[in-house]
DNA sequence: CGCATATAGTAAGCAAGCTTATTATATGCT
DNA sequence: AGCATATAATAAGCTTGCTTACTATATGCG
């Protein structure tokens, strides 16, 4: 086992990026935003009008985790759902007049919270943890839909008879 | 805003980390260990005999959240709380019988999913990866530490009346 | 037209991470 | 000895992310 300082990768990917969010919330703490909270607005100001499997879909998190995410922003004001025209099923997103402050001084704050994280990491470095991440993420976007390829050893027992 | 394939590093720290998450509970539902439950079993196995605070400290999180993980790990049987000999407030961690092989399958199921997560890139990318995500982790547990440096109108008023 | 299948959204429950707060115990100073 | 301060562990409550399951609605085929 290494040591903690050389932690295998993903116990050093998830202790960034949770670290990130642990930052970004302090400094977010007035705005009254969550970072998720924060890049569901971010991503629905670039799609406005969208439906909520849509948004769900290019945030790449399940459903249920949107609808979460959906009922506390509206709650506090920041988004609407509105009925479709002609699918009584969807609901469409937009956001209110009260959020659009808000995005302008949480970019602020995610650019000075990566700022603090990137200390001493040159431009090469970061064009490549942003180039290397980016694969990352597509390559496990594609194995979660894959099945798992465990050995599960009742399975294993009911396939050999 | 860029679109989700040039979202910005924050955004992007945090979905490799969920998705990472994701795919290795995904592979590990046969073990019955979760991924943070499997980092403290791998950080304990290197750390017999340590106590709450320390283990937490090397950990990064907050002792609140390793209770809650140890109280699952105790459950399960595959930690144990002994008391300290002359400190009474203090508990010290052990690895039980049961934990032992679990480690061997958790780390090659890990292994495996860190290969998923990796495939086309290079060893050299690979190495700058984990030397910048240990300097941001390094430099975000300090950050932490400071006080957040956000505007608290009310706190300004206070200050300036 | 009727029905099987698919899609959109959501409920329940669990895990993990945090903030805030509390209790029990130890330490060190006067 | 007494007490203020510090430390270890934990309770309550919230957010987020998932799995499993459900309801309402749309679609397409025979």
């Amino acid at each position: 086992m290494n040591t903690p300082s050389q932690a295998p990768l993903g116990f050093l990917l998830h202790d960034a990026a949770r670290l990130l969010r642990k930052r970004f919330e302090q400094q977010a703490r007035h705005l009254g935003l969550t970072r998720s909270q924060w890049q569901v607005l971010a991503y629905l100001s670039s799609n406005e009008g969208i439906h909520q499997g849509g948004l769900a879909e290019l945030l790449d998190i399940e459903p249920i985790t949107l609808v979460r995410l959906l009922d506390k922003l509206e709650a506090i004001g920041l988004i609407e759902r509105r009925p479709h025209p002609t699918d009584r099923r969807v609901r469409l997103l937009h956001l209110t007049d009260k959020a659009r402050p808000l995005l302008g001084s949480a970019r602020k704050l995610g650019d000075a919270t990566r700022a603090e994280a990137l200390q001493g990491v040159s431009a090469a470095d970061r064009e490549t943890l942003v180039r290397v991440l980016g694969l990352i993420k597509c390559n496990l976007v594609e194995a979660c839909e894959r099945p798992a390829a465990f050995h599960d050893s009742q399975r294993d027992s009911a396939e050999n008879g």
